[in-house]
This record gives C-alpha cells, sequence and structure tokens, in this order.
DNA sequence: CAACTATCTATACAGTGCAAAGATAGCGTA
DNA sequence: TACGCTATCTTTGCACTGTATAGATAGTTG
C-alpha cells in the first residue's frame, strides 16, 4: 500500500512510530534546559522512551544529530529575519534595525539553540544542509544591506564588507549580551534589545 | 627558615615542586592542541605527571582550573589591546583599527583561549579575579573609544553605546571568522584580517 | 506464509568528573 | 633530634558519557 510516501518520511507506524521527531523533539527540550553543556544524547533516548543505542539508526552520531537542529535553527532564524524585515515597511534604515533587533531577539529567546549553531567543532560543519541554511540566513541580511537586486557574491568578495559589517556587530552584541560581558542579568537584556541595540546600530553607517 | 613567603607561592619544593603551575601549563597545551571541547582534567593530570585526583588540591574542580586560565587570558588580551594603541601613534582612528586588529589576531592566534574566556557554563562567571580581568580588557579599547580622561561609568550606562558598538563589532567579526561563517580556511583569516576587517571598522563612526 | 530488513534492546568498553579514604613528605615545635 | 601535624598526592570507586557490537522483534515484501 505504501501510503504517505513522499510525506516528510514520518510517521511509518513502527516500534515508535516516529522516532526520529520525537529525538529532535526530545533534543530541543533538553537544549533548552540544561543549553549545550548539558546536552546527552543518552538523556535524549531517555525522554524520547527508548534505549541508549536506538538514535543509532536516525543519527551516525551525536553530531549529526546536533547538526540537524542547529540546521533547523539557522532556517528559523531565516525566516524570522525575513519576516522582521519584511513587517518594518519600506525604509531600508527601517528595516535594518528591526532585522537587527530581530537576530539578538532571537539570540535571546533561543539561547540554546543559538549557541549550538555556531559551536563547529560539535556539528558536521561541512554538512550540505547545514552550509545552505548558514548561506540562507547569510542571504536574508545580505540582500537588505546591499540591496535586493544585487547580484549574489561569492564567499570571500570584498563587496560584502558592509553586510559583514553589520553582521558582525549585531552578532557580536547579541554574544556579549548572552556571555554577560554587559553585566546584564537576563531580564536587563530586553531592555538591553530595546534601548542600547538601536544607539549601536545608529554608529554603523551603511 | 621559610624562604619565598611572598614570591609567588611556587617552588616550595614539596612532592611535585611546583604542581599548580604546571597544572596551568599543561591544560594550556592541552587546549591549545584539542580546543575547549577536547579539555579534560584528568589528561591534564596526566600530561603534569600525576594522579587524576592530585589537581584537586590546587583547584576545587575543573571550573576553577578554567577559570584561572580565562582569567590569564583576558589579563592577556587587555596588555595587547593596551600594546596595540600605544604603539600605533597618537591619531585616534589609526589607534582604533590597531587594537580592533589585535583583537582578532588574539583570538585567532589564540582560539582555543578565546574560545574559553566566553564559555560561561564552563566557568565560575562569578569570579573576582575573573570579572575584573574582564572589565580590565574592556576598559583597554573604551578609553580609547571615549577619551583617556573620560569618566568611569557604570556596568549599563547609556554613553557607553560607542565603545560598546566597537566591541560588539570586532568581537562579532571574530566570532564568524572563527566559526567558519565567512567560509575562510585557516590561512585566509590572516588576509581578512588585513584586507576586511579595516573595510568593517571603516562603516563604524564613532 | 516465509524471508528479509529496518528498527530497537542489551551489553560492553573506554573515557569522563568528582568524592572519599589512605599514604607520605616536609614543616614547625618541643 | 624526635614528634606530631598538615598539605600534598595516590588509590579506589561511583555515576555518567558516547559509541560499538550482537541479538531480538516488528512490518513489509515476495
Amino acid at each position: 500500500m505504501t501510503i504517505n510516501l513522499n510525506s516528510v518520511k514520518t510517521a511509518r507506524g513502527y516500534h515508535h512510530g516516529d522516532l526520529r521527531s520525537a529525538l529532535l523533539a526530545a533534543a530541543e527540550g533538553l537544549l533548552a534546559e540544561r543549553g549545550v553543556e548539558g546536552f546527552s544524547l543518552r538523556e535524549t533516548a531517555r525522554r524520547a522512551g527508548v534505549s541508549p543505542a536506538a538514535p543509532k539508526h536516525h543519527f551516525r552520531d551525536t553530531r549529526a544529530l546536533l547538526t540537524a537542529i542547529a540546521t533547523l535553527a539557522f532556517e528559523d532564524l531565516a525566516a524570522r529575519l525575513q519576516a522582521a524585515s519584511s513587517d518594518a515597511g519600506i525604509d531600508r534604515s527601517l528595516r535594518i534595525r528591526a532585522q537587527g533587533k530581530a537576530y539578538v531577539r532571537f539570540a535571546v529567546d533561543q539561547r540554546a539553540r543559538f549557541d549550538l549553531m555556531w559551536r563547529v567543532p560539535l556539528l558536521e560543519a561541512a554538512d550540505e544542509g547545514y552550509c545552505r541554511a548558514g548561506d540562507q540566513a547569510f542571504a536574508a541580511l545580505d540582500s537588505l544591506v546591499r540591496g535586493e537586486n544585487a547580484e549574489p557574491l561569492e564567499h570571500g568578495d570584498p563587496r560584502l564588507a558592509p553586510s559583514i559589517a553589520c553582521w558582525s556587530t549585531v552578532h557580536g552584541f547579541a554574544r556579549l549580551a548572552l556571555d554577560g560581558t554587559f553585566g546584564l542579568e537576563e531580564d536587563d537584556i530586553a531592555r538591553a534589545i530595546d534601548q542600547l541595540l538601536p544607539e549601536v546600530l545608529g554608529h554603523l553607517s551603511l
């Protein structure tokens, strides 16, 4: 009968039903609770109600699982960046600010995922989907800074400088805020996003 | 007799001689080789030629050791930032560029230490020395951006915005470069520091 | 209905951080 | 000089990790 042949390969009705998704969900939950440092594959399996070695059939090893999650996170980020600039009207400067805000908010609201996205030693950095999702997120920013119709550029092209400058500033701000370098508690950060960040972006001429 | 009473508390001539320093050295070496993710206290002890539990008397646990290393790294960074701006003459803009370059170069040349400095979950974030060293590094940049004689400000003061903007940009650039987001290999990064970074900093109006 | 394969379990191994208890070296003091 | 004391280090043990292997089982397919 083979129903659901091209339906995201889920719900085949096996022992577990859909372990792959269950593992991803459990892993995301665990990450949110304990952060990247507190993550463990065994605990993930435990939460999915399955034996320690069960994940092996769906993810070669821990890195593969984490890479899948990081990829999803990048896709999520890209979508949010797109949405943020779309919702901000047509003024370029306003759109850039809105996107920067969305970036930092993503980082703060989804700390563990954000941490993971750049924890390269824990990931398969060469994975195709992971790279593509990352490029996709950058493209959201780049098409805003350099213009919608600007020609796509190679990875090291010097004409990317403005976009990279913008990205560096926003990314650095997010990281420093998350890592407590500004001496901000969890609650202060929300205020920092509304007050400090716009001022910081004001020092950027693009 | 008690010689060496106030001589950095080293070389007391005990079982090992100076295990504390030996552990720090071994740990730094291990970090440089395997990165933060590959670090292990037991391997550190092994390299210092000592039993797995020996470090306990000098560092309460792994976090304490890593915090000590991160603190040293921050002090090192602060010194380099100071030196870089001093060596760059008197032109403010040139000094800022020189300091930014020194910052990124530090991050690239001492990757593992730089990673560790902000890996808060692995550190005792409240440790006094650690916080002080961090502030010290920031002060090196702040006194350059806001002026040597500017009054010292509290941690959340909005007048810090220009310094934070500068720091965010440089820090973000370093992180993105290290984490491979620019698609640069190890070797390309050196070129990026000389060519891309100045251009990026050019987009910053301080 | 039989065979086959994907999926999951059980078990095992090397490694980790850390705690607790025992050995020992060098100090101060009598 | 001899005694005891304490800081230093070793040994042992526990719970945990990731991953490899072999075996059980459920669903599908011929």
